[in-house]
RNA sequence: GCUCCCGUAGUGUAGCGGCCAAUCAUCACGGCCUCUCGAGCCGUAGACUCGGGUUCAAAUCCCGACGGGAGCACCA
């Protein structure tokens, strides 16, 4: 078994890519096969240099490895000679008229006179189109089924002219092939077996199948699955971009955007992302997923693994009166080993200001890990008395920070769309304080906040930030 | 408009003629446990779009309706 992964180098990996790379590549694992990272540039207009580079590294974080990589661009003298080929054979021709006649032609099933052209002037034009001679406008189409019920084979565009430079091939070649040719071509002489694709591209199969017939080349098995999408969370760059062009994100590793680079900077781990893409199969049936099953997925495999530390949002600071003086060590796990940090304490404590208003004078809480204490004062200024050490049922064990705390912010991702439009409120900046111990932590680790949730560390110059994964 | 695909709990998903009074996850709710509102454990609630047909037997096969999606580019 052979399979192949083929994105066009034109932006940032998305999660929908990451459910086909996945699929792909988990297939040509399961059944001990290859492999193969195919870019699929043959549009210089998209294709982009840096995206060569930034889709590996995406897929590198993924975990996905691939046992050859190659560009179709790298391959159009073969593309020609199959093309010359099917011109040869009169299963192709040259046709000049324009776009807006051959739609027309083809939506009323009506050939137009260049069908009739004959292979010598067909190949004539071919020529002249490759090396750089006029005939603008020309593209060279298979000879169908006008009379199709399917759309798609009332004789596609094969190759048409791009007088752009390409990011690898400079001004090497003009006539590139389109998606239906080159994707047919590749797949069948690179030796992929089981090709799969999203559903929208069922109508073409059978010109996929037309193609590789009249050259004479094998046929993959090609399968089909639905695309991936999640409520609230556009992944077509049509929508995207105008968010960033507006300056509504901050680009496209925005922690709201299901980009790779996204999710991986508010914490989702790439484990997550394959769990979750198995748990969705390879189904026809076209669905909205909810984000909270990929939480749910995540909070699984960070349960065990992230450190325990305390934030406190909104502070107001809680005198103690008769608080004894402690160093005190906290650990970094309830269940797991993972060492613990000291905490030095005096009278002077900052704890969250919701946990606060429902208390009263009297009331008991224990600050968590410590002590207890009870409420003399509320108000702007808490104060309180300590109140034991013993554990008392049922209170409340609320996190708190000493007067050493470390300012810092939270971003908090939430549905950037609702309802198709931007929603204004979807970026939540969560401001407070978190212990002093935080500030030990490496760039890009993960953590659970207690009681607030797990949050992605991340070192900016001075500041420390967080990006709020999911409770 | 034409063509194609899809239709199982709120959301996903398994099942693809009998073992299905339907799997698992998620969500919601309740309980237990816990020095986190997290995790874990236990429980409750919740679905085969509809109508025909085939069959001893249909969520599963066939037909139709309805609903949803996609394509009808010189983009992939």
């Amino acid at each position: 078994m052979v399979t192949r992964f083929p994105p066009e180098p034109n932006g940032y990996l998305h999660i929908g890519h990451a459910k086909a790379a996945i699929v792909d590549y988990e297939y040509a694992q399961i059944y001990d096969g290859k492999f193969i990272l195919r870019f699929d540039d043959t549009n210089p207009e998209n294709a982009k240099i840096e995206f060569y580079e930034v889709q590996k590294e995406d897929l590198r974080w993924l975990d996905i490895e691939w046992d050859r990589e190659y560009h179709t661009s790298d391959n159009l003298k073969t593309h020609y000679k199959l093309a010359e080929q099917l011109i040869n054979q009169g299963d192709a021709y040259i046709c000049k008229c324009t776009p807006e006649a051959i739609k027309e032609g083809r939506f009323h099933s009506k050939a137009c006179s260049c069908r009739k052209r004959s292979h010598g002037e067909t190949l004539g034009i071919w020529k002249e189109l490759l090396s750089s001679g006029e005939s603008k406008g020309a593209i060279l189409r298979l000879r169908g089924e006008m009379k199709s019920a399917n759309t798609a084979m009332r004789d596609p565009t094969l190759f048409r002219v791009i007088d752009k430079e390409h990011p690898l091939q400079g001004d090497k070649y003009r006539v590139w092939p389109t998606y239906d040719f080159a994707g047919a071509v590749e797949d069948s002489i690179s030796g992929v077996t089981h090709p799969f694709r999203t559903k929208e591209y069922e109508l073409r199969d059978p010109v996929y199948f037309r193609i590789l017939s009249l050259l004479n080349l094998r046929k993959p098995h090609l399968m089909e699955f639905s695309r991936l999408s999640i409520k609230g969370m556009p992944v077509s760059k049509r929508k995207i971009k105008p968010l960033i062009e507006k300056g509504l994100v901050l680009g496209y590793d925005d922690i709201r955007l299901p980009t790779l680079r996204g999710l991986k900077k508010r914490g989702i781990v790439p484990e997550a992302i394959r769990q979750f893409v198995f748990s969705q199969g390879i189904s026809k049936a076209e669905s909205t997923v909810d984000f909270s099953i990929v939480e749910a997925i995540n909070r699984k495999i960070l349960d065990p693994k992230a450190k325990r530390y305390f934030f406190v949002s909104n502070p107001v600071k809680l005198s103690v009166d008769d608080a004894p003086k402690r160093k005190i060590s906290l650990k970094l796990h309830p269940t797991v080993d993972m060492g613990e940090r000291m905490i030095a304490t005096d009278s002077v404590f900052f704890v969250q200001k919701e946990d606060m208003q429902n208390m009263t004078t009297g009331d008991i809480f224990r600050l968590k890990g410590l002590y207890n204490v009870k409420i003399q004062e509320t108000g702007d200024a808490i104060s309180g008395r300590y109140e034991g050490e013993k554990l008392i049922a049922d209170t409340a064990k609320i996190q708190w920070t000493t007067k050493d705390f470390i300012k810092m912010k939270i971003y908090v991702p939430g549905l950037i769309f609702k309802k198709d439009s931007y929603n204004t409120k979807s970026l939540v900046e969560l401001h407070g304080y978190a212990e002093k111990a935080v500030s030990d932590l490496k760039s890009g680790e993960i953590i659970q906040f207690e009681r607030v949730g797990f949050v992605r560390i991340e070192k900016q110059e001075e500041e420390i930030i967080g990006f709020f994964a999911h409770k």
